[in-house]
DNA sequence: AAGTGGTCTAGACCACACC
DNA sequence: GTGTGGTCTAGACCACTTC
């Protein structure tokens, strides 16, 4: 088949409908090796950089995925895990698989660095003057990378909290375990943003891969702000949903 | 100045921090227009497609947008409308500068097209065999793309839908004025998802930019499965509150 | 060593906006 | 017409995985 740019439409964009089409025609299955792009191109007619640019589009609609020195693969779409969220307010829990009030076997969550760090929407929101200190972590599930997060605490609130991330694990552990704090959620926010290199590495995904941004400010028991956090989850493996039948 | 390859970093991210810099530190402001590509290009001593993949980059992180025969401009960033939601159920209202329970002044939402459509996950939750007809939105806030969304309804129990459409503007106006349904949510979905060809063309965003996908269920006031919706939305613009502080 | 995807170049032509 | 971004090509070399 030889691809040429009849009307409007441009090659890469009709190399992309072709390879949606072998996909969703079941012509290539979920989890195999698409052909090499020299292969494409010779077969399409088309230059390799063109069939690059129909598996970068690709690739960040989540349908395909590369990897360098092996091949392209047809991605497996697991159904994304529900995570149900509810608005009544409560009291977070930090027990190793229980996520929002869902209890979820196999996930786990780990600190990968901490710093101390001055995100002014962080001091904005906790309405602190002082030095902030950021915790990241990765949670996966059975391995799976699911989401990075980004935690803000004060620092003069927290001084030891490097050394007690090595007890507890994560932040939120360390807090409540170490600190005896009865957290409660304030607000929390969604939104979508471009994965940076340094996400995109953690969660394996592409950089600029569209992400769910999960915002929330917690307070303790008195009502003071205490914990920001900024979550980047990848959306075919978590969802939020808001339940409105009583559950 | 002359980029070159010298450890790990590709060029073209070379070429992104750059310019990241430059809008960062105010040399480039808000709003104004970058050098052409052919001018970078001279400047930093790299080919003119390894200027553009920089480019593209920061498209889809929202910090530049290109305007063809025009030039590329820093994105403005004006801070996103927070949308508040509430879990405690109530009535969905179609009046015309409402959304979610939050009153929007400017904010308008259009029929842009409405078809038969066998959406395998619509029929799923609605729980219907028979045929479905969706209907396409376009909410705009003050002439400025917000959101799109899809509404999935039995067209056996809506047959007269389409026209009903020319006199209330969009679908839950009709269903509701016409009807006189009370509609309630079941639940609420968020994820992220890279947009396509004709949500990037309605949203006036680079294809492939991360939307927020914002799905719901409603129900009639018997409890019916009624309306299935998945809007797609501009992070930028719109952002999506659940608030804990009794508000 | 061989084969894959990842990066980069030079050059060309096209589509579009503006003058 | 001029200048901008959008598309496409041919060719080269590099980085990585696997054999």
């Amino acid at each position: 088949m030889k691809l040429q740019r009849r009307g409007g439409l441009p090659l890469y964009r009709q190399v992309e409908q072709e390879l949606r089409r072998r996909v969703e025609g079941g012509e290539l299955a979920p989890g195999s090796r698409l052909p090499t792009e020299a292969a494409l191109s010779a077969e399409l007619g088309v230059n390799r950089l063109t069939v690059r640019h129909a598996f970068a589009e690709l690739a960040r609609a989540g349908i395909l995925h590369a990897r360098q020195g092996v091949g392209t693969f047809v991605t497996e779409a697991h159904p994304a895990t529900d995570v149900t969220i509810r608005a009544d307010e409560y009291e977070i829990r930090a027990e190793g698989a229980t996520w929002e009030h869902v209890e979820i076997p196999g996930l786990r969550e780990e600190t990968i660095g901490t710093a101390r760090d001055g995100c002014a929407d962080a001091r904005a929101v906790l309405g602190l003057d002082g030095p902030l200190r950021r915790v990241d972590t990765l949670t996966s599930h059975e391995g799976r990378p699911w989401l990075v997060s980004s935690y803000w605490v004060g620092e003069e609130r927290f001084p030891d909290l490097p050394a007690e991330l090595e007890v507890h694990g994560s932040p939120v552990a360390a807090l409540v375990g170490q600190h005896g704090l009865v957290l409660h959620h304030v607000w929390r926010s969604f939104a979508a943003a471009a994965a940076s290199v340094a996400d995109a590495a953690l969660l394996d995904v592409a950089p600029g891969s569209p992400l769910l941004v999960r915002e929330g400010l917690n307070r303790d028991a008195d009502g003071v702000p205490t914990v920001f956090v900024r979550r980047r989850c990848r959306s075919d493996r978590v969802r939020f949903v808001l339940r409105h039948d009583g559950g």
